[in-house]
DNA sequence: ATATATACATAATTTTCTTATGCATAACAT
DNA sequence: ATGTTATGCATAAGAAAATTATGTATATAT
């Protein structure tokens, strides 16, 4: 990913969430719709992906597609049904964890 | 810490956060805080938080203070200069985290 | 020609955590 | 009195997830 080591085990989350909602994406784009996003602030690395992008599907919760764009290989991946419906857990636990990190860092605003 | 891995990589912050409000803590103490806080949301792990705050001590960032309570040990944490300097940096990292979280979770509400 | 962008992949190592275990005292319930 | 829970620290083995460093290959811009 980056510099900061917050973003540690929220990779699969964030892969999850962009498939959920631009349907399907190759991992390139990934990580460009990531630094888009952030404004440059979120890099994730390749080493970081691909590796995240294989168990994902090993899991039954991504599909791929191989596809030859301009001479080049691209592998869309998109959301299983499994992977649809597990989606959407984990982004209840994302917002319960910013909910709590919220709460660390400003108890005063929690209440 | 719990089930959700998207706490992995924040427990510096949290032990760092807690200790610049409260001053000085012992372990213990910061495993029930967190988890008050979080209304047991969030349970720290011993083998996760030793290991932790002997780290952030050898890397000058804490100072400790052994005291003998009810003929019981307590190891008092607190932030040395350095600490308190880049507790202030990880705390900016930590909303620039949320912030971003928070952008790819729900992409309409930012602009 | 050379660098940058696009596109995938994996291997070695490091970081961080979980799980399991160990020691010891205090408080409480039966 | 005896067992369980709470308090308080610690470390070791293993798993999980990342970083860092490579490797391959095509396209495009300078």
């Amino acid at each position: 990913m980056k510099n900061s080591q917050l973003y540690k085990g929220s990779l699969n989350t964030i892969i999850m969430k962009l498939l959920e909602e631009q349907g399907r994406m190759y991992g390139y784009e990934i990580t460009q719709k990531v630094k888009e996003i952030t404004k440059g602030e979120l890099n994730i690395t390749e080493g970081a992906l691909y590796p995240a992008l294989h168990k994902l599907e090993a899991e039954g919760l991504l599909d791929v597609e191989v596809e030859k764009v301009d001479n080049r290989l691209r592998k869309y991946y998109k959301l299983t049904e499994k992977g649809a419906t597990e989606t959407v857990n984990r982004l209840a636990e994302l917002e319960e964890f910013i909910k709590n990190m919220q709460t660390i860092v400003n108890p005063k605003l929690s209440y």
